[in-house]
DNA sequence: CTCACTATTGATATCAAGTATCAATTAAGA
DNA sequence: TCTTAATTGATACTTGATATCAATAGTGAG
């Protein structure tokens, strides 16, 4: 069964920021660049470790602004330090693999549907709506298999 | 419109505490009868403030406990501390007004249809979920409708 | 191309939330 | 009451993140 995915939109993090009138410069590049040869969810104290040579202070100001250019999604992690994802597609929600982190993004057309029942019940107006899913991701399930079946439980959750 | 509720559980977190083996201490106790007393969501250090004479370490571990024992929730928020709230049923989602903070909880069966039919879609186990809605609450809506028609701009967000 | 001006950078200090330590205290069962 | 282990809380520390500000580097005008 394929991935849950939905219309992925073109991903060019430098231009969002030039689009809202921030200079390219090399130190913008290198963390732009390095946010997208990521395929996981990252958090800003990895990308400083991964980019000695730029400063920390403009490695969490990029991610800030890239943030309130709609480029990256800031997830609502529980514990530890937050951590963000590239905005693939419009508006989605997230999948957390709770084993390995990894991030994944879904739209489901229900879930809107829900939103719209829901209009009616709640005591108020909505103004917008997050969800996560936490999986087991196919990839973890698979390595939990190969251990199961050698009698290696090294799983750790 | 009433808000949204369910099955409310009868709340007592230093029972919660006790059934995990923990000792009712005039530090716990304070911490608790507090929590019960806030309607709202609170955060730690808020707690700390209006508990000077429970030591910073005591009302952290607390709160730790009755997560663990599931009696409070710990609120996904973006920024800033972690909000908590008791968990008043069994299981819920939030709702959250982005003005005032308000946070109040709902059941709705459509979430969990919803639940199951991603299940087909999504590339793993789905092993939980969690849902946020984000509301302007009825007291901010009567507020600003107040000030709109007063001249009075005093809501302050 | 050069100049002038402003945005940007990054080392450093600082802040804030939360945890670890550990000696003193206290709850609770024998 | 006594004993023992749990609990407390002052303190130091860790971590994530922001503020400061002098030095640097884009960028547009001329």
């Amino acid at each position: 069964m394929p991935p849950v995915t939905a219309d992925p939109v073109e991903v060019n993090l430098i231009n969002a920021l030039e689009d809202r009138g921030l200079r390219r410069t090399a130190a913008r590049s290198a963390v732009t660049d390095r946010i997208e040869r990521v395929s996981d969810a990252f958090t800003a104290e990895q990308l400083c470790r991964e980019l000695p040579d730029v400063g920390r202070a403009t490695v969490y100001r990029t991610i800030r602004h890239l943030v309130d250019a709609g480029a990256l999604c800031k997830l609502p992690i529980l514990d530890g330090a937050p951590m963000y994802s590239i905005a693939r597609i419009e508006h989605h929600h997230h999948t957390i693999c709770s084993r390995c982190g990894a991030v994944g993004e879904f739209r489901h057309s229900t879930v809107e549907r829900v939103m719209r029942s829901l209009e009616k019940e709640i005591d108020g107006d909505i103004v917008g709506h997050r969800m996560e899913i936490f999986i087991t991701c196919s990839s973890c399930l698979a390595k939990s298999e190969i251990n199961s079946s050698s009698g290696n439980s090294s799983v750790s959750i």
